[in-house]
DNA sequence: TTGTTTTGCTTAAACGTTTAAGCAAACTTT
DNA sequence: AAAGTTTGCTTAAACGTTTAAGCAAAACAA
């Protein structure tokens, strides 16, 4: 029971008599080797149950084979679908991924990074966290010269790759939604604008309401950690306002659920009195009452173009300039929420 | 900007005119190396900016730090969490932990087995997936002599370390609160038997009905796949009996928030006519209406306790075969699904 | 003083692969 | 038959680290 005495290449070596070199070519097919040697190679490799050390050969070949992922949290339907189809594309290519989360902090995104750098991956896709100002980490894996993808959360500052969806589209979109709905006085409970993302989202908000001659109310834009929690708390804070809004837009699907709760509760009806459109496509906007209108974004796409450009990067050996930035179209997913019948408009 | 030298404990020798092995030692702080020597070794290490190459150690050392986790989905509030708190623990020893998930096939776990051994972990912790039965690719593993523990979905006749909850107990538990509400007619929507912890369950629930004398009927006794969709068809079922039950108590959330919707559409007071109780305690437990009573899995000390097992097998050279089952009890997390008032109990 | 111990390093081998270079034998061409 | 080519292997070095063994010099003991 003891010690497993591993198989190396120089044991199948010594059962067939040949040196270790051949052994190695002969598994990796070499043109070299003739096909007696291989077939018995392999036969012998089969037998003793050998397994290739993948440590030896990543040190000799300079290469890993192991990407590395840093995502905010696993725990999100967007999160945990990107990565399935990121590694489903890797793996075929003959790499595998480690997954690592921030938890939307900055200090454990640079644990994290210096994790994988010390692990040596040969490639980084990251989604930022939503704390993270300074890029000096992420100048750090550019330095090192390996492929650096962001998705989702990603930054114009730093020259990498990006796919993500078109954020100041999908706002746009959801205000002209909206808007065919009859409503009229619509709010957005927005992120930081900090974040590009949300920045976007809120660019998006204000320019629909300008192009389609709405009064743009300051009251009616509140940024918001976007937690289910805070979007009870800002809902309240815009029911309680003199003239409230008949629509209400929320960034995230978590804030979108607090407001609904709110409205529940006081027995507003929707979407009758107040349209709720949310963001993200998270399961449980299906599931709630009312179902939740809401915004997908294509997540196994961007999971699987993230992989792809990794790919491509790895492979183009002459690093050429030119970035890849994929914008993506998201998807309007109209449910209950925001589906009200123009003819039986109340008030 | 081409070819990023790396920086190598040689680099760092030449510059001092000391050996490599000296380096080396002095980066990890032998007592045979003159404190001076030490400074001078880490100054440069910094200057240069010298990363360490883990492959290389690891080859040399024999062990990667790397731990291999498998869990059917990282897309669970559960398994995210338990993964959370494992690599809490097992960064602070040094190790880095490589998520695959199986997705519940057989096949994938098979596949991500390899994998992991392949990249030369020091360990594996796994969840196993509901399609597993055939064992022997995890015997793999414990042939290879590396560390293997189980968590929630485990095996028996496979002897490892195991963490999980006390099933069995746990729907004792749900079965006697109840009854406590009154209910004299509890059925069950549970997983398949060949499942070692959905069988627990039904066991916890037919020894607890018994034991309050009440009648055991076959038909309130329903397997199931535990899918949302299912669970509203294995409602409806319950719901066409001749005399429906006045409980259910439905083996997963997702399954339990299945036969609500049903419940809900149909009108059926909850929990009024029916009582309901789930079990996981997934957040939208506490985000649907009404809420659902079910059980919280702990899932933090499940991450915790499986990680500190993983060390210890690791750090106890002398691997005894005495194995750690470590059977944690669950938290009946009682909601408004099944929080009846007794004295206007209805009909 | 001489012998012993401690200190502070060096040398060299090892971990398991891959691969450039080399070389004999077999085959082909002229 | 001589020269060249191809085939099929071997040798040896390399990847970057760790570590056992060795050995001078310094420090200490008698």
């Amino acid at each position: 029971m003891g010690e497993k005495k591993r198989i190396t290449i120089k044991d199948i070596a010594n059962v067939l008599k040949i040196s270790p070199a051949a052994v190695s070519k002969a598994l990796h097919d070499d043109s070299r080797i003739s096909a007696k040697t291989k077939a018995a190679v392999k036969r012998v490799a089969k037998e003793l149950n050998y397994q290739p050390n993948h440590l030896a050969s990543a040190l000799r070949k300079g290469k890993s084979n192991l990407v590395g992922v840093i995502v905010p949290k696993t725990n999100s339907n967007f999160f945990s679908s990107v990565v399935e189809n990121m590694e489903s594309v890797l793996n075929k290519a003959g790499y595998n991924i480690i997954i690592t989360q921030s938890n939307e902090s900055f200090e454990k995104e640079c644990r994290n990074i210096d994790t994988l750098l010390y692990t040596q991956v040969d490639g980084i896709i990251a989604s930022m966290a939503n704390e993270t100002v300074d890029l000096s980490h992420y100048e750090k894996i550019k330095s090192k010269g390996i492929p650096l993808i962001l998705f989702d959360r990603g930054e114009n500052d730093l020259n990498v790759d990006y796919i993500g969806i078109d954020d100041y589209q999908s706002s746009h979109m959801i205000v002209e939604h909206l808007i065919s709905k009859g409503c009229k006085r619509i709010a957005h409970i927005g992120g930081f604008r900090r974040t590009r993302i949300y920045n976007n989202r809120i660019r998006g908000y204000i320019d629909a309401i300008h192009e389609h001659h709405l009064p743009q109310d300051d009251v009616l834009l509140i940024e918001s950690n976007l937690d289910l929690e805070d979007g009870r708390i800002k809902m309240k804070e815009l029911l309680a306002l003199d003239h409230p809004p008949d629509a209400v837009y929320v960034a995230s699907d978590y804030a979108a659920l607090g407001a609904l709760q709110v409205l529940n509760e006081q027995h507003i009806k929707v979407p009758e009195d107040i349209c709720l459109v949310g963001f993200g496509n998270e399961p449980f906007t299906s599931l709630v009452s009312p179902t939740i209108t809401t915004v997908s974004q294509h997540s196994k796409q961007i999971g699987k173009i993230a992989a792809e450009t990794f790919l491509k990067r790895i492979n183009t050996k002459n690093w050429k300039p030119k970035l890849d930035k994929n914008i993506l179209k998201s998807e309007l997913i109209v449910r209950d929420s925001s589906n009200r019948d123009l003819s039986i408009k109340s008030s």
